[in-house]
DNA sequence: CTTTTATTCAAACAACTGTTTTAATCACCC
DNA sequence: GGGTGATTAAAACAGTTGTTTGAATAAAAG
């Protein structure tokens, strides 16, 4: 563990495969190009994850992790609070707790921002390494705010509701993915700050009128 | 041309790629993996297309051009008929006129459906090949939908609205993709139909509030 | 039928992929 | 300082990729 000096092998290898898993996707990126821009040995991926694959998945873990706990924790503040109150959760406040979270987390490094992309497309990725894991963790958190907007919006039938937090889920990974995306036209690009005008829409979406 | 008998070589492999890309990505379907399935030879893709990049350029021209036609003629109906009462047109509409030949055409037929699926995934591709080709048939509707919705929100600022249709395109996109997603936990699939939702989600969205 | 053109086929091509191997080098402990 | 284990290095491996070649076949034209 050296604190001062240059990272280590294995934290270039992450830091550069997140960079070019989020340009250029998992498949279209070759360990080589990892490698070679890392300026490491080819077989140093191998060596210290195992395969390529774990390689991806250690990408994914190390942010994924404490960001998903961010948003369970301000997820269980908002329906720790509600209750408290004696009432149902704010809809608001449930897409605030998924969206917040995420977007200053985007915000607070450059890492992270590629990461935030890279999870953005994660969600559409035919391959099942990237799909399969992102969801897995993703789980729990669909599952709470699907019960808690259940809560907040009791005469909604269960189908619209999964319609309109498909919707939502749209919106946001689209927004999640699109801040790194350079070959939109220029009057698409996306400028911050977006968190309250996001919410603002999911918002209006989700109750409908 | 033949009317009766089994399809040609050419439809063949239109038909499977447009199938596999949609399925697996196009970086990771192989041309053997397309020939092999439409039970042609590994050259005939060369021969009739040229290169695996024309054969995808094939793929989507043959159904976007006409879709996106369908679209610019639904969205000239709006604009026209809300001229002629000398009003602006309406959000609902301008959101109807592209969701729902959208949405309509992927119900048509079994190709049509996997094609808008990878449609679906094109707008977050990393690579260019998909991306470019698709934006650049595209740009004309996002230039039309924005001075219509600019006309039918006069109020609202311009960075907002870039926003929100942001946020639109997110949604309806999303929605394209995951019809032949079965990765997705079972509560979150989403069933038919789905036009009249979205259009509702979208418009709350987009007139905030 | 003969000739010409279009299509199909099997085979090989060179380039690239992730992974493994084996030796060299480094850092640390006794 | 010698030895021990972790790390790095270059090279080769086997498999897959898109593409090309040249012969065989089918279809069309004269």
């Amino acid at each position: 563990m050296n604190i001062q000096s240059e990272p280590s092998t294995k934290d270039r290898i992450l830091d550069t495969a997140e960079r070019l898993f989020s340009l250029s996707g998992y498949h279209s990126t070759s360990l080589r190009a990892i490698t070679g821009e890392a300026g490491v040995n080819l077989a140093a991926v191998n060596y210290h994850f195992g395969s390529k694959e774990s390689l991806l998945e250690a990408v994914i873990d190390r942010r994924l992790t404490p960001l998903n706990k961010a948003r369970l924790e301000m997820l269980a503040t908002v329906d720790r609070k509600a209750r408290a109150e004696g009432r149902p959760p704010a809809v608001r406040d449930i897409m605030s707790a998924f969206i917040e979270p995420t977007l200053s987390f985007r915000e607070s490094t450059d890492g992270a921002r590629h990461f935030i992309a890279l999870l953005g497309r994660a969600i559409v990725e035919p391959d099942d390494t990237v799909k399969k894991r992102f969801l897995n963790q993703m789980n729990p958190i669909i599952e709470l705010m699907l019960e808690m907007l259940a809560r907040a919006m009791p005469s909604l039938p269960a189908q619209a509701l999964i319609k309109r937090f498909h919707f939502t889920i749209g919106s946001l990974f689209f927004t999640m993915h699109a801040c790194c995306d350079d070959s939109m036209p220029e009057r698409m690009r996306l400028k911050e700050p977006l968190t309250e005008e996001l919410v603002n829409f999911v918002t209006a979406g989700m109750e409908g009128r």
